[in-house]
DNA sequence: TCATTATTGAAACAGTCGTACCATATACTC
DNA sequence: GAGTATATGGTACGACTGTTTCAATAATGA
């Protein structure tokens, strides 16, 4: 008896929570403008989650829950040349509408290095890609056991990514990515 | 006439301010631990500096004078076969006393991105690094213009870097590192 | 000694932070 | 209606932030 739960605010609130950090970066994050923005109250949010602490593992398990859904429901098949399956990867990812997902990525491993205890599962974040990528990159591995090539696919994304977002220059990075797609191919 | 001001002291809180940056990161940052450590007083380094932001930008500059200076004096010589020079560049900016040196560059990146107007020569540090790399790679660009090839290293090293200072996983990144070796001599 | 300039300490200010406490309101069963 | 559990609002606490204010000290040249 008396009056029942209501699961669902939570999970609205976690989702508009999510949102805004996706909007506004990690680092300021503070309970009061963030309870503004979703109007509602630090008492509340403090009553769904416990604690700041807690709220913000929730909204990175949620964002990173959204990257995972949006990469399996969006990245391109794995057909083509290797070029057009690395600048479908490429384009993906380096889309304006994934750079909230970018910044977040880069915030939190930023953190991560100063606060590696805060962030156990860091590495595990980095090795799953290695689960896609190399099922579509497994004509240029060298076997089904191989992490390197997945392990430079990637270094090569993220390292554009870094340069795209520090400098903007989308041609230069474009060029660089076709660049290597071409040294892969043989 | 008056008593003479003595520069030598802010340099020198200088110096040790950019250990603690190194030593604690940048995100956390505040002015009376950073005083304590410094055995001086948050008033005196608002004396020096003027305000924190200062003070920061100050050890920023500081950092990256340090880190040129490191760059120019320890880099291996620009000599040997393509794979000796990108092992060489690789070894030394992954060494464990470049670490402190990788976790700030992360670290202001990322804060770079989410508050852009604070860093406005973030683009350069970056496309710095050309002019370096470029005359190092001189025989695997397609010419002296020629901005892809040191876009495309520095990229594969910023990345092996991200992946390795997050997973710690030295063997793989090693081995990616030696495959793109591979793939740049042909 | 004295004026002048640099340096430094101590304390306070106005603000923000995460969080805890206390009361109240709400929605349900009986 | 009473009883009961959930949901909220309001408020205040203690700790921290960068910065300012006021006063004192130190080192020089005259």
């Amino acid at each position: 008896m008396g009056r029942p739960a209501d699961p669902a605010r939570r999970d609205r609130t976690l989702a508009r929570a999510t949102d805004y950090v996706l909007a506004h970066g990690l680092a300021g994050l503070s309970l009061r403008p963030l309870a503004a923005a979703l109007e509602t109250s630090p008492r509340m949010l403090l009553y769904d989650f416990g604690s700041k602490q807690e709220l913000v593992a929730a909204v990175l398990a949620e964002a990173r829950r959204r990257g995972a859904v949006r990469l399996a429901g969006q990245l391109p098949a794995a057909t083509g040349s290797v070029q057009e399956r690395l600048r479908g990867i490429w384009a993906w990812i380096s889309a304006d509408e994934r750079a909230p997902f970018v910044r977040l990525f880069f915030e939190v491993h930023a953190d991560g290095l100063v606060h590696p205890e805060n962030y156990p599962d860091q590495g595990q974040a980095i090795t799953d890609w290695f689960d896609t990528l190399g099922a579509t990159f497994r004509d240029v591995s060298t076997g089904p056991e191989d992490t390197v090539t997945p392990t430079l696919v990637m270094a090569v994304v993220r390292g554009l990514l870094f340069d795209l977002t520090a400098t903007g220059d989308r041609h230069r990075t474009d060029r660089a990515l076709d660049r290597f797609a071409g040294l892969l191919r043989q």
